[in-house]
DNA sequence: CATGAATGAGCATTCATTCAT
DNA sequence: AATGAATGAATGCTCATTCAT
């Protein structure tokens, strides 16, 4: 009984949050009321009170919903390969891929990363949020085992990370009609390629 | 007299956007209200109003601001420098001071450009407001023209200029108590050569 | 369920519309505020908010209450006469004697068809609101059907049910001590009469 | 010198009062602001407060404007008729004549009698308004003298004063592609002789 | 006589949240 | 689990008025 019960919260819990991702996309974060996440969802302002324990609440589980999705992607495209230099080209092939494919996505992540702040006032983008950022925690394994390996030369792991991650974002800002993500995306390869050569 | 006046009213113009500034550091874009900036400023509500024709209007003029500051700022320290490699060195150098020195200005900033939207609902962040970002366009510069005089080698200087900026934006989520701003400073130059060496 | 909910909510809107009355009758259209009315109501601003979309959608169900009232009034009045002449006569006496009893009513009524103005700024006095007015529907039949059969003389319908209509609304600028509304009412007839006589 | 000044100040008086009437034509009496006046007449806000106490002030004067312009050109054509007859049936077609031809005047007298109040909130429209409206005063002597010298038989002035003023005021909501206005005043005139005939 | 800076109150509206049902 | 009625606070904004210059 229990149990379906909780099937039945837990995809209610979904329904709101995907309702959330839409609104924060179209109207931006500032727009975003409980009861235009209702509207969308279909279902009225209290019930979302009731499966969350206010905004923030829903902000955090939909940031963290987005996250995973992300998170996953790139992932599972990683381990498929073997070498740490397939795999830091198939990361960034794959960041620069979601953030292509998935605008929507990315848009209210940053609608909430940029908006949502802590109880206690700390905006997330500042905010050691939970765990430390899983994406940069892969990113600078892969680079780490790589120079252990001997694939990589010589450089601070932690700088690189920051760099690469800071030019997968940067393509958000990209003239869309110039560049295309492809070329984008050979182009930053080739680059970083450089930074971490013998 | 229309001197004088002129004189009062910029004063106080830039008066509510110092303390616009404050406003959006402490509390951030969504909680900053016009009676909150006109309580830092000892002023009342309706004089805001006065000055700038709504809120967007302010926030606008408060982005441009902030804008200039940072790009005088830089422009100046790059302009004292002879060859493009060390204007490229310097403007890496500047850039990261001045996030490192501003921190406030700088968090108003990203505050502005990710919460703001225009009339039509197009968040600052995709709108191409205005002209294109002076300062993308003074690197772009210095990376074409370091390549014409040979002194940098060869490669795509719009994708550099994207890779540069966001290694620079990127340093603000740094662990601030693991690495110094100089420090990183120094291996992010020493990245960057590595990718325009000949 | 739904009925029961609905019954309040209808209640709720009732209740609302006749504090509106109430205050426009009293401190007239521009001073009254949706938080005056509210005032009035024992309940709270934005409760308005919630059943009515906003004050000009409040002030167009007040309007269409009252017009609704009257309509009634002198329409129960006038099918309980037989001949045209006799629903005339009730007619005018009816107007009149709702116009004597409901001096806030009619005063609300005023305030909004003259101050209310629809979203592109048309005046609610010169707006082609709805179907056309209904009373004068009703005269214009009378005096139409009066002709058919004979009751009456030869004049234009239209044309005399404006004079009858402007004489009625006219009343309101009574100098109340000279005259009493039952006198005013039997002159009027008398001149009508005279006016229709074959 | 004093003289001079008052010209001035009158001319002033009189710009600001024509202002008011033109905003109070085109945005209504409760969208017309003191400072949307002065930019009409593009002089500072502040002078209008010092040229009348307030915006009640200001709007009584450009009452009284407008009622003198009206009464002045209807008062003249009355005075270029002899007899009675002659004059009540001047007194309908200027009137209607005035109306037809100063909708922008009419239409900021309406506004400002069904909106402004006394200090002590009685609608202007509902108010003695200093000495009885002149129109009023000029017909119903028509009527008496009518009366009098035997063109006009037996009825009650003050009523079909009334009736009259009513029918003209009401021409204002005529349907206005169905009946021209000379038609309208021909058929009203010829109403009106029935009632008055003796 | 005229300006423009400034105030403070009031406005309609939106919102997150609560609660009885 | 779910609804919709209700609250009270906050927001951006406009306004009539005042006042030093």
């Amino acid at each position: 009984m229990e149990n379906k019960q909780s099937l039945i919260a837990d995809a209610r819990r979904e329904q709101i949050i995907k309702a959330a991702i839409e609104a924060l996309a179209e109207i931006g974060y500032h727009n975003t009321s409980l009861s235009k996440i209702a509207n969308k969802a279909n279902i009225s302002t209290g019930l979302i009170s009731y499966h969350f324990s206010g905004k923030e609440d829903l902000m955090k589980n939909t940031l963290m919903y987005l996250v995973e999705q992300e998170r996953a992607f790139i992932k599972g495209k990683v381990e498929q390969k073997q070498t740490y230099m397939e795999k830091l080209m198939v990361f960034i092939e794959a960041s620069l891929a979601y953030l292509g494919t998935n605008r929507g996505y990315n848009t209210a992540l940053l609608e909430i990363v940029f908006n949502a702040r802590t109880p206690d006032n700390v905006p997330y983008y500042l905010a050691e949020i939970d765990d430390e950022d899983q994406l940069n925690v892969l990113l600078k394994e892969i680079l780490y085992k790589g120079q252990e390996s001997k694939e990589f030369g010589d450089f601070d792991p932690q700088v690189i990370a920051i760099v690469i991650r800071g030019a997968i974002s940067a393509s958000m800002s990209l003239p869309q009609n110039e560049l295309s993500l492809e070329d984008y995306s050979e182009k930053i390869i080739k680059s970083v390629l450089k930074m971490i050569k013998e």
